[in-house]
DNA sequence: TACAGTAGTGTATGAACATACAGTATCACT
DNA sequence: AGTGATACTGTATGTTCATACACTACTGTA
């Protein structure tokens, strides 16, 4: 969350204590009586602006300030799940260094259970309604069925990572064909040789299976 | 301290449930919405006896009002929202009889933040990846910019209850418009025109919003 | 029977409020 | 030298809001 400046933490802090004290929040006219200013104008703009950083949200009705902040330390629990963007070399998934982001979300509210979660990008799951931004939870788990939706792992050589991405996975045999769920012909299908891609590493594309898709948040904006 | 009556009673609790989901008291107008009176004067009324019996504090600016009593342990605690169907007739949406599940999730996870669950039922708004089933974030407010999507609460007759559906709302003098997100033509736009609706409670399709889309959850199985 | 309390409708009005637009000035950064 | 963020003044407007007045109707009670 972006820092206040020293004005606009004071506005703050003047709400804090206006709802504390009265149990209504201020009116842009009360917050000029406080500090003086002599335009309502000041104050909607520290409004917004602090609205705009996160720590209030404004409604529009009459004294609608809505703290985004407790007063109080925020609880700390043990629903938290990290966020994995990609994957550096030779590092275990959910090494710290892969960790972009904590988010608090209950790891059984998907199912399966849910170790991790993606951002998921591009739109080559569309048509199964996961969007480009949306966070999925993933479940670690080094095989599949067919047709499940899986993470999956593929090495990148420019980059020395590897990428996470969703696909529809089908094995027969030793061939593995990874499909996307878009119809647009620029998705195409990923077809790996596993026996292929074990003699000869350094050529073929490199893939694992980083987990099981299992379900889905998605945050606005 | 002398007893409230079951109305006064009500009303009180309104007052709390307001303060606890939107951080900011109710005026008249909104008390009249919540119970159908049709005179901002009888909330006025109820609210003076309230005020008289030592329950509350009557300040004499905007939404001037205090509660003198202990505000009870809130319903949903931090890191919980609860999922609601539809809603039963004269009920506030929050009230426990609206309440299928509790589900444990941050509420700031979701922007605006969620104030409560709701389930999907059809594909009406496929075409922004919303499908039948998910769980969608709800922004308890009662008014939209146009465009955005919202959570209407639309009257059955029949069964005496409000649906919530998912829509996006487009609202031109007192026509609006809910549109769903579905190309297929078996998924109409609504239109409601606000004057009807008031004069003619009975035969106009009656609509209010329940809040604004926040986000969802998907959970598969 | 009368009276006080409760529960409303209906109308009206002025003040309070949010908010938009048009400016000015300072400061840090590029 | 130019741009964006901050921090205001000043004016204006339309809506929201509290609240007063007048009136109906039901209920328990002294």
């Amino acid at each position: 969350m972006k820092n206040l400046t020293d004005r606009q933490t004071e506005i703050l802090e003047f709400i804090q204590r206006t709802l504390r004290d009265s149990g209504v929040p201020p009116t842009r006219v009360d917050i000029c009586a406080e500090f003086g200013f002599s335009s309502p104008n000041a104050a909607e703009g520290h409004l917004k602006a602090i609205a705009a950083k996160g720590y209030i949200e404004l409604m529009r009705h009459s004294r609608g300030i809505r703290l985004l902040v407790e007063q109080d330390a925020p609880l700390t629990n043990q629903y938290e799940l990290p966020l994995i963007g990609n994957i550096a070399a030779g590092q275990p998934i959910m090494a710290e260094e892969n960790i972009e982001e904590t988010v608090r979300i209950d790891p059984e509210l998907f199912h399966p259970r849910a170790d991790f979660l993606h951002r998921v990008s591009g739109h080559s799951m569309k048509e199964v309604g996961i969007l480009d931004g949306d966070l999925v939870g993933i479940h670690y788990q080094p095989d599949a069925d067919n047709g499940q939706i899986i993470a999956a792992a593929i090495y990148d050589r420019r980059s020395g990572r590897e990428g996470i991405t969703l696909k529809r996975y089908f094995r027969r045999g030793n061939k593995i064909r990874l499909e996307s769920e878009n119809s647009d012909p620029e998705y195409t299908t990923i077809e790996i040789d596993l026996v292929q891609q074990d003699e000869d590493s350094q050529e073929a594309a490199q893939f694992r299976i980083a987990g099981l898709y299992a379900g889905l948040i998605r945050r606005p904006r």
